[in-house]
Order: structure tokens, then sequence, then C-alpha cells
DNA sequence: CCGATACGTTTAAACGTTTAACCTGCTATA
DNA sequence: TATAGCAGGTTAAACGTTTAAACGTATCGG
């Protein structure tokens, strides 16, 4: 590979220093410098297709202009949204995103962590797995900005960008329960995420003994959906309705009623979460909970541009989900 | 932020020079340092926690270890899934990812390239838009490594790991026709892009005046896909079978269809192009084109490490591909 | 004619590593 | 008794920037 130019090859060829050529290049001591040298460094620059090497400016300027972003999966469609978003915000403000995914597990989280401030990041943003307050906790302590998004922990205060999970639950069985159906499955994740418990506390406390409620260990998606819905079924009286809280739940649920041959929304209604294509193509189109994805990042982002910028910024925003309702949970007739 | 500590903070608590501190903390040197100053000194960095600046070290290596990945759009769920691959596979060999959406833009492409550039990432993978072949020849002509994925140019020789488009068209098209379909229509992207076109060549050179083609606009899919689709109804004689050539656009497909009320695979067999959950919830799922995803990012950033290894490497990797057959290109009675 | 001021540019240090080359004292050998 | 060799370090330069401070030189007011 050919050697790139240096602020010096440009110094030599047109016989100054390289300060000077840092303060043309830059436009800094605007005035203070002769038109003609002026002129001959730009056009040397250009001549030379000078780049600026960003690794030496960043070990100088003690900053990268650098995010990390950790999601779960970025291989998952939520994920790569929120990537997407996060990329064309934090590229209008200068900023490049590194990644990495998580795997929801803490041991991956904490790898991430060290690999990007080795690398030195200016920031992070993270959707937390369970048990990794050490981590946040962490974050805080050595005072890099940051923010949770997606996930948080009640009892770590700190930047975070989160929907109200509460009432996003809520909206939903309200919605299931207007459409006249009463023994409604909740199907969740055995987790300690505290933004899932909310949603599946948002659904319970409509229902009370109406509610059941199905629990899939993250790596036995596929088995453990079927079970639950199988459980639901099989009550003695048997659930109408089923509302699942993430969007890899719902597509695993619907292929297991699919197998059943149980029909919806005639038989058990469906809501799901979060957006994919394949609520669309469901024969009965899915109604969900449509996540601010947008928004979401965009607030992230800006968020965490501002707390590099003011580290002592903490705050906490939380944003509305819309219910989508389409055919999977109203009878039709 | 507190400031993090460095090779000189351990030297100078310890009392030595940064030097040593250097050659015992990278295991350089091993026996010419005495056991003593050598427990210190790793105590010491303990103590301190101690964490490398990578930034200063890729500026003295030249070489950053880390790899610019620029795909369409990281939302797509090709990209993503394609993304995580890479990801990992780059991890194992001590790399970090730093990605860019192209959104199918030459200039944006330029602009990424030139920004991952600066910041000297060590090699990319790129899935090229259309007409991009300056950016190709440019990274060709100053030396950094780069594969293509995906989608390559045939004018340019370089590195380059993609799937059998022609042939992979072919074995779809061959499949409904041994299924007793007779007039098919093709729905592709009106592109220069010459991985798409030789999925219309390798449909077309089977069917001949029996194809029915119809040329998406990438900015207007939802609406060019409706009127292809609509088009290959109203022939005289109209299609029995629809190949799209992407994920998206059979996505598209399929809804129209759904709006028109079309039986699939009864009226129109359909066969689709990569991999969605969406496929498995239709009410025929759907077959489709399966490329070997895994292959695809292994086999790019193997290829890219061995270029960077040694940068005189020249290689094409062609992977085949897997009709997955279901339901919608098969008649059940 | 002296001191001050402005101007245009250079010097040099700093950011945190790595590493070739160089010291210093000792020991063992001839 | 030189001297070669080695063990155990240190020095200093380099990577490519940025930027405060210094440096000459010319100009000007008094």
């Amino acid at each position: 590979m050919k050697k790139k130019t240096s602020l010096k090859d440009i110094a030599v060829q047109v016989g100054v220093s390289t300060a000077l050529v840092s303060y043309v290049l830059n436009n800094k001591k605007e005035g203070r410098i002769s038109k003609e040298i002026t002129a001959k460094i730009k056009q040397a620059a250009i001549d030379l297709n000078y780049q600026p090497n960003h690794i030496a400016r960043s070990l100088q300027a003690q900053k990268t202009m650098t995010i990390g972003l950790i999601v779960a999966d970025i291989a998952n469609p939520f994920s790569s949204q929120i990537a997407r978003i996060i990329e064309d915000e934090a590229q209008k403000a200068g900023y490049s995103v590194i990644f990495g995914s998580s795997d929801e597990k803490a041991s991956k989280t904490e790898k991430l962590i060290k690999l990007f401030l080795n690398r030195q990041v200016d920031g992070f943003i993270i959707a937390f797995p369970e048990n990794t307050q050490t981590q946040a906790q962490y974050l805080k302590q050595i005072g890099i900005p940051f923010v949770m998004i997606d996930r948080y922990f009640p009892e770590i205060t700190s930047n975070c960008v989160s929907i109200n999970n509460y009432s996003a639950a809520a909206s939903a069985i309200n919605h299931l329960l207007e459409n006249g159906r009463r023994r409604i499955g909740i199907v969740t994740y055995a987790t300690a995420l505290h933004h899932l418990n909310e949603r599946k506390r948002g659904a319970i406390d409509l229902l009370g003994d109406n509610a059941a409620v199905g629990e899939v260990r993250i790596d036995h998606v596929s088995e453990d959906v079927s079970e639950a819905i199988a459980g639901f079924l099989a009550l003695p009286e048997p659930v109408d309705a089923v509302f699942f809280t993430t969007n890899l739940l719902t597509v695993a649920g619907l292929k297991y009623l699919n197998s059943l041959n149980v029909k919806v929304p005639d038989q058990v209604a469906v809501v799901g979460f979060d957006e994919t294509d394949a609520f669309d193509l469901f024969y009965a189109p899915v109604s969900y909970v449509k996540q601010p994805m947008t928004d979401l990042g965009r607030e992230a982002v800006n968020l965490l541009l501002k707390t590099i910028d003011d580290s002592s910024l903490q705050k906490s925003v939380t944003l509305e989900t819309e219910l989508v309702v389409r055919q999977s949970s109203v009878l039709f007739r």
C-alpha cells in the first residue's frame, strides 16, 4: 500500500513548517497567513491528495469522534433498525459508529465495553443484558458518557432512552379486552430484564386471574414458546388471545399457531410487539405495539452528544408507543 | 471523565522506564527482565487498572485492527445478517468493525470510503452500489486491501465473494418449469448492478418468450412492484408464476398479491430470494433461493485478512445457493 | 532613534505506544 | 589482566497531528 501523504509531505513540498500547513488546512489563524502561501499549501494538499490522519488527530485531541454501540444482536431487526438511525444521526454530528453484539451475555458485554474503551470511544449507547449492573456502574464510575437504550436498570440513575413499557402492554391488553377477549395468555422471557417485566406487569395488572403467563428461556425460544402456547390451549378455560412481549417471540408464536392450525383471530387473537414484515404477510395481519424507532435512536444520540459536551448531564427520556390494530386481534364478520 | 492510566503512570509508580513496562506487558524480551520487576509492573498494571490505548498503538504500528464495512443499508436483514457474521469472524482475529450504509448511492459510498480511509481502517468489505467502479478502482490504485461482497464488477478484477447468481436464478426457474408453470414473471430492479442482471439473465435464458419482466425503480419499490405484477396478470396469457430477485421485492410482491386476493400457489406460484421470517408466516410458506450467509461473511473476512497480510493476493470466491422449496411454488392436492 | 506593536512564520512539546540501539556492571574465560 | 559476553536495564526516536509560545523583521508613533 502506498504511503499516505502527511502534513510533513506538504510542508516539505511548499517549503514551510508543518504547523503552518496545519493552520491553513484547518482554517485557523485566518487572515494571519499570507494569501500566497495559503494558496500554495491548499494546492499542494490537493495535488498530493492529502487526507488527514484521524488516528493521529484523535491521539492528540484525546477525542476519537467515535461512538460504541452495543446491541443484543445486530442481526435482529430491532437492533439493526436502531443501528441505522444511530448511524445517520451520529454521522450528522461527525461521529462514526463501531458496533458489537452482546448476545444477551454479560460476559460479552464486558468484553465489548473493555474493547471499545481501549479504542477510546467518546461514548456508548448500550442495550444492557441482564446482570450487567456492574458494567453500568463501572461506566458511571470512570465517568465515560453513555446512554442506556431500550433496557435500563431502575436502581441505576443515568442517561436512558426507552419506551413506556407498562402502558404499552396495558394498551395492548385493553384493546383485547375491549374486543371481547377474556382469558389472555402472555408470552415473555424468563428474565430479570426490567423493561420486559414491565411489559408483563402492564399486562397482568389488568387481567388478574384471567392471565396465563408463559416464560421462555432465551436460548430455547421456539421450544418454550410452543410449550407455553400448548399450555394455554390445554387450560380448563383455554385462552382466547395471546400477547407477545417481543418480535422474536411473536414470530415464533405465530409459526406454532400455524402448525397447530389454530385460526387467528377466530380462535385466538394475537397482539405482537415491534414491527416486522412478517406481520404484514400473515393471513391475518398482526396487530402490534409499535415503538417509535426513529425517536428512540435520535434521542439516544442527542442525549449522548450532550453528555459528551457536559458530562454532568443526567436525563431519562421515556417515549410512548402506538398500538397498531389489524385483523389478528379483531373479529370481522 | 477521569484520566486513564498510561504506561508512564505505571513506570513512575514502579520507578522504571516506560519501555520496560511496555516490554513486560507485551511479554517481549521474555527472560531478559528480572522476575522481581516483572511482578511489580504486572501488579501495578492491575492496581491502576491499566488499559492499553489502542489509538496510540495504532498510530505507532500504522495498523488499526479495524475493518470498514459498507453495506446498502444496515437495517436490511440481508445486510445485518452479513454484518453479524463479519463481526464475529473479525473479532476472532482481533479486529473490530466500523460500518456505514450507502443507501445504494455512489456519493454516500464515496464519502464513507474517504471517511474510513481517514480513520485508517486496515481494509474494507464493501457491497458496491451501481456506478461505483471509480471507487473500486481508486481503492485498487492506492493499494488498500478490500473485498467486494455480494456485488461485483466483472470488468474489475479484485477480491470478491459472491454467489453464483446465474445458476441460482436458473434453479428457481427450472423448479417452476418442472412444476408445470409456463408463463413466468420476473421482478427485478432496473439497475446496472451486475449480480442482479445475472439473476435476470439466469431466469430469462431458460424462458425465452415465456418470460415477462418487470423492472422496479429502487426508490419506488412498492408502486413499481405492484405495477409489474398487475401487468403480468393483465397479459393476454397471464403469468402462472413470479420469481423475485431480492427479499425486499419478494415481500412487496407478496403484499400486493395478498391485496389482490390472488391465491398462491393455485393461481400464481412464487419463488423469492433470500430468507426472512415473513416467508415462513405467509399462508403458503414461500419457496426461496437461500444464500449461504455464514460462508459469505466468513469468506469475506478471511479473504480480507489474507490480503492484509499479503497485499498481492487476488481471489474470487463464488458460492452456490440452495433452493428451498415449500408450498408457494408447488401445487398440493 | 528607541520602544512598541503587528505580522507571518517556526519551534517544540505533547498525545501514548513500540522498539532498535545503546549503556552499565558483572562474570567467566583465555 | 584484558576482554568478551550477558543480564537487565534505559534512551530516544518515531508514528501524524495540534497549538501555545517564541522568534525575527518591518513599521510606526513619539
